[in-house]
DNA sequence: TTAAACATGTTAAACGGTTGACATAGTATT
DNA sequence: AATACTATGTCAACCGTTTAACATGTTTAA
């Protein structure tokens, strides 16, 4: 499987001899004193225009770089954040981390990220990680670090979608809301017999209140056939429902409608319910979850319901920016969704 | 929009008063000197088992845990491998970020995350940024970073699917292959007026060499009708070629065959097709690239040319921890791509 | 018996930047 | 003329770990 075309090997690696610039060579250059130096680059105390410029241009002629350990471990705190998700290549879990970076390059934070697996002692470990490099804040994607694992690490822990008392603080969104939306549209659009998928399920978490605000809405409609199922959380990776999702049809060959607890397993549901026969949105209706690039990208597009994630990103670089600076910050914010109606309801 | 439902504050953010465990407080604890606990951190020297034992136990006792900067401060290197991606949304990448993260957890490494958006600027500050942080090494995925800001940076660059003559080392898959291989399934499926859709193509990468692979095979087979269409490469977050597609379409209506620069173009063009009442794969079969999950959900699913991303990112692992060692690595690393046929040929 | 290997300690410098205390001027302000 | 502000410098301690040099024993092997 391998093909080594070109295996040419270096002579000599240590091309990287010179060392680089420190803030000592800087001050040198530029005629001035470590302090002064310093003063610029924190933009602390009295510094004259002229010598900001000096220093500058010191450093550009140097190529100086700051030396982030050097400076974590004397602010003993980085400028990194970490971030535990389950999988990146979930799109949800993606867009998370795509919203997550580009909050933090606003505020000058880097991301560090780790995927658990759903694992948790993977997670356990990621967590001791991010200890160890003494991030500004860790957002928590994933699962569910035991008692105590979370408590006097050094820095806030936000938790991403997740119930997690331990946590410093709570980014959510309103999910039972969302439940709600989704039947109340399937129902509108005629459904009478609903499927409700559950996703992600592996522990309690706040995405099962869907399932809830589902199941309240359709209870309280007279005529209205719900049935539940809930797909096993082994997903990650290959995120393959189909199996399971042809098991759920099977049981229930006469729905019209479903409520599906991700886009993915919409798109997939979409797919296995045309191989039947059954005609998405003439025969069976579907509303998805999460509102993902791959949403508009079914045939016809999945009706979904959207989470705010740019905003709920946004939310948990504040929070640890706030914390880092010492000010207060919520300790639990919930955020509004919306229904996307496309192609499918 | 927001909808915040709870909001307290905490009273007292410093709720981190008590400082960490240092090196000092566990020698303290086991009645060693810091030197002796240094070396069994590091393996170094000689240490008698029992020794060992009460160093880790009264690092267990006092939740000690190392501090990653001051230890980068001092090796003048930290474990953050740099990744930098166009974007983390795309399938791809995230499918490559992934099997990096998995590669350098076996290795103790971490990945420090970046989103150029394929923006030069960004990734030259990402570059910055990366140095500053004395990263282990970096995985540059993404673009072309000009002239003389990859010399001398004090740790290797590895360009993954990329031409970049600065880069330390490269890694890619042999993409001419991958034109080839597209190139004959389609034609001995019978197929005889082609498209060859380029995808990401923004400057001179690796993945123009499947275009060319294609051409090439079929300018060699008489009868076969081909014509390239290039996709802007604004599609990084949105990933929506639908419009483009139509245009192609429009121009090329008559086409019995397709060669897609990527699966999600592939996908977008199944469903083009199908909107045009065109049956994939009796009327027009297609070929996608990149072998990503989206592959397997599309209706009917679709043939596509695997590459062999685990290995490539694990090369690319390998390659960072052998310079890290200063051990000799290769300058230049190819991998086979395959074919994988399924529904859509 | 003697040299090597093993096991640990002490000390101190280094990594590169931050920060505070304190000193010294020059320039405005009152 | 006194006071306050501005602008810099010097110096030293500190962040937590690594590492080398050197000392001092105890075992073990030749």
């Amino acid at each position: 499987m391998i093909c080594l075309l070109v295996n040419m090997l270096r002579q000599d690696i240590c091309i990287w001899g010179e060392k680089m610039a420190t803030l000592k060579d800087v001050a040198r250059e530029a005629g001035l004193s470590v302090g002064t130096v310093s003063r610029v680059l924190n933009n602390r105390g009295y510094i004259s225009e002229q010598t900001r410029r000096a220093v500058q241009e010191a450093m550009v002629r140097l190529h100086y770089q700051p030396n982030a350990m050097a400076r974590s471990l004397s602010k003993r705190s980085s400028s990194m954040i970490g971030v535990i998700v389950p999988s990146i290549s979930h799109p949800y879990f993606a867009k998370v981390v795509s919203c997550l970076e580009r909050a933090a390059h606003k505020e000058n934070f880097q991301i560090l990220l780790f995927c658990s697996q759903g694992k948790i002692s993977r997670e356990e470990e990621y967590v001791r990680v991010c200890s160890s490099n003494r991030v500004a804040g860790l957002v928590l994607c994933s699962g569910t670090v035991e008692t105590g694992k979370l408590r006097d690490l050094g820095f806030p822990v936000v938790a991403y979608e997740r119930f997690l008392n331990e946590a410093d603080a709570g980014v959510e969104c309103d999910n039972y809301e969302g439940g709600t939306l989704a039947a109340r549209e399937l129902i509108r659009a005629g459904c009478r017999k609903l499927m409700c998928i559950g996703g992600k399920g592996e522990v309690s978490m706040p995405a099962d209140a869907r399932i809830k605000g589902f199941l309240d809405v359709c209870g309280r409609r007279p005529g209205i056939v719900v049935r539940e199922f809930l797909c096993a959380p082994e997903h990650l990776d290959d995120l393959n429902y189909y199996q399971e999702l042809a098991a759920f049809f099977d049981q229930m060959p006469d729905a019209d409608g479903i409520f599906a607890g991700s886009d993915v397993i919409g798109m997939q549901a979409i797919d296995e319910l045309s191989k039947r026969g059954r005609r998405v949105p003439q025969d069976v209706k579907i509303v998805g979850y999460d509102d993902v690039n791959l949403a508009r990208m079914t045939n016809p597009q999945l009706t979904t319901i959207h989470q705010p994630v740019r905003e709920m990103a946004e939310e948990c670089i504040n929070i640890i920016e706030k914390a880092a600076r010492n000010e207060n910050y919520p300790v639990r914010t919930m955020f509004h969704v919306s229904l996307e109606r496309r192609g499918t309801t």
